[in-house]
DNA sequence: GCCGTTTTCGGCCCGACTGTTTTCAGTCG
């Protein structure tokens, strides 16, 4: 059976949406694919079993024909009535949609009238001027269009949210120091904490909305307009993101607020909800359908309560759930900064880190943590001269002495990063893995193996009584390097037999576990270590990111090793309970 | 194609901006 994962699966199901749509299916048929494949990306259990339990219609948004549809990708690697659909439009042509500006109208019109079916195709027809005389392609649109493939070719890919928040928060600056500005501030994705983000949405209240909208389009950061209206404007910046800039009235900051911090997906369920209960619902408040009476528009807290809902933190805000749940008058429990108690990976000088023990003790203790793991990577990763038993020991002398001052500093814990080898085994005996306070283990090759393979060493790392914690499971650097093929739903539930943590590595690249896999844990049980994995005193600041990503996977305090007392985090420990 | 505290049939979220077929369709978020 081939190996599908519910990303993968999502991914088919919207791309055979994007081919109805150009194939000019009707509009719920294809929203309907779409919807399934969002349901199936916030899916806590793999597809897979799902799959094998008959259970594919309990996911909302499948019923009997998509579940269908499923079974036959799993089973033979052929999406149900792909051929037939590919017959009338090929697939290449989803790729046209991809152009901002081009849509599935003018996709389903270029592929009918000169067969253009890539973006090759389009840019050829475009250099030789055959789309001069075609309905709806005046001269303006192809302009546009040849300006769309330009920026989709530059800047495809999404960056980090850690690269973005930083421009976000410089924009949302400029223009809250704009006159006439009562308020602005950066909304989208980014304020839910995505871990990467495709354009920047900031929000601005003001009485002046042409005015701000003529100062956005001169702001020094601007290097292009993309569209400018009476309320919105979106510019291309120096930095060659996309920023799109709304203008408010303050006395509705919370509606606007609201609505552009998204998702669309958990938007458009409220609306529902909303539409269900005589409402209405827009960036503009909560409205009465029948009279238009505006009933809550100042703060988000009113809209949701307008709606009968507790406010939510837009972390969760995916429509993964957390509706139902508000509607409990409930929100989660979430894991917060202060919460954290401690790091439990970090490495210095004596491997690949770049700050000396002393240096990241001490920003340990501004920090105000408890204590400190001190993680360098074991003897086998010859290549960042993984430490020797001797070189260990010499360490933990340093630590001991360090322990020894009554400074108020954090008490630092003997650790180590082991690596996984083939057999799932790790660099050093029992005997010595036994004097560490807690041994951490990770993947650092083998890349290409198999998901069997790459799975099997997990699992076995996992049975030994000295591993405690396993660290940046997938590997996967964002934008990078490809995650491991890794049977996830098998290595949480082996996690949760064996008292085994797993990291959630803090580093904005790693992000690993993500937050669909921090919920599959959450679910089973499994304790969560967020971790920086600092390789010099600074990056222990990517807590942050740890953080917010730990929130999106819906991780409670009371789950997360780091935010427990020493104490308690000690007799977490394999070896504790042994 | 999915779904049910209005419904097993008839619905399915809302508004801004652009260019053009010049009164509105297409695209976007």
């Amino acid at each position: 059976m081939p190996a599908y994962d519910n990303a993968a699966v999502a991914n088919a199901l919207d791309d055979f949406g994007d081919l109805l749509e150009i194939a000019g299916e009707d509009r719920y048929r294809f929203l309907s694919y779409h919807k399934a494949a969002h349901a199936l990306r916030a899916w806590d259990e793999d597809i897979t079993s799902t799959a094998l339990a008959g259970r594919l219609t309990e996911i909302p948004g499948i019923g009997a024909k998509i579940a269908a549809a499923i079974e036959a990708l799993l089973r033979s690697g052929e999406f149900t009535g792909m051929a037939e659909l590919t017959a009338r439009v090929p697939a290449s042509v989803v790729e046209l949609i991809r152009i901002p500006g081009m849509g599935p109208k003018k996709a389903k019109t270029l592929f009918d009238e000169l067969a253009i079916a890539s973006i090759d195709d389009l840019e050829e027809a475009i250099a030789e001027g055959r789309l001069t005389g075609l309905a709806g392609f005046g001269p303006k649109t192809v302009e546009n269009i040849a300006a769309g493939i330009e920026r989709y070719r530059a800047f495809s890919g999404r960056i980090l949210l850690a690269d973005a928040l930083p421009l976000a928060e410089k924009l949302a600056g400029e223009l809250r120091a704009l006159p006439g500005v009562v308020d602005a501030a950066y909304a989208g994705s980014i304020r839910r904490m995505k871990e990467t983000v495709g354009d920047v949405d900031v929000l601005v209240a003001t009485e002046d909305a042409s005015g701000v909208m003529t100062a956005v389009r001169e702001l020094p950061i601007v290097t292009g307009i993309i569209g400018s209206g009476d309320t919105k404007t979106s510019v291309m910046t120096t930095s060659g993101r996309q920023a799109d800039v709304r203008v408010v009235e303050p006395a509705c900051w919370g509606a606007a607020l609201q609505y552009f911090t998204g998702s669309a997906e958990h938007n458009v369920h409220l609306r529902r909800i909303a539409k269900s209960r005589g409402l209405k619902v827009s960036e503009y408040g909560v409205f009465r359908a029948d009279t238009g009476e505006r009933l809550a528009c100042a703060t988000e807290a009113d809209v949701y309560a307008a709606l009968g809902m507790a406010l939510m933190p837009p972390e969760v805000r995916e429509d993964t759930g957390e509706i139902a749940l508000a509607l409990e008058g409930r929100v989660p429990d979430l894991v917060t900064q202060p919460d954290i108690r401690g790091d439990l990976h970090s490495h210095t000088v004596a491997t690949d880190g770049r700050s000396t023990l002393e240096q990241n003790r001490a920003r340990a203790a501004e920090l105000g943590y408890e204590y400190l793991g001190c993680s360098d990577h074991a003897y086998e990763l010859r290549m960042v001269g993984g430490l020797s038993q001797s070189e260990i020991e010499a360490q933990w002398e340093r630590i001991d002495e360090l322990n020894a001052l009554d400074d108020g500093g954090p008490v630092l814990l003997k650790s180590i990063e082991l690596n996984i080898d083939d057999e799932g085994g790790v660099d050093y005996p029992d005997e010595f893995l036994a004097r560490f306070d807690y041994c951490i283990a990770s993947l650092h090759h083998g890349f290409n193996q198999s998901r069997e393979q790459a799975t099997r060493r997990v699992l076995l790392a996992m049975e030994n009584p000295y591993v405690d914690i396993i660290g940046h499971l997938t590997g996967r650097l964002l934008g990078k390097r490809d995650p491991f093929d890794l049977d996830i739903e098998a290595i949480i539930e082996k996690a949760a037999e064996t008292g085994t943590a797993l990291e959630l590595n803090a580093h904005p690249e790693r992000l690993d576990l993500n937050d669909v896999h921090l919920r599959m844990a959450r679910k089973a049980g499994v304790r969560i270590a967020i971790d920086t994995d600092a390789h010099e005193a600074m990056q222990f600041g990517h807590m942050r990111w740890g953080i917010a990503t730990a929130r999106r996977g819906w991780i409670a305090s009371s789950q997360v090793l780091n935010a427990q007392p020493l104490d308690t985090l000690r007799s977490w420990l394999k070896r504790e309970r042994a």
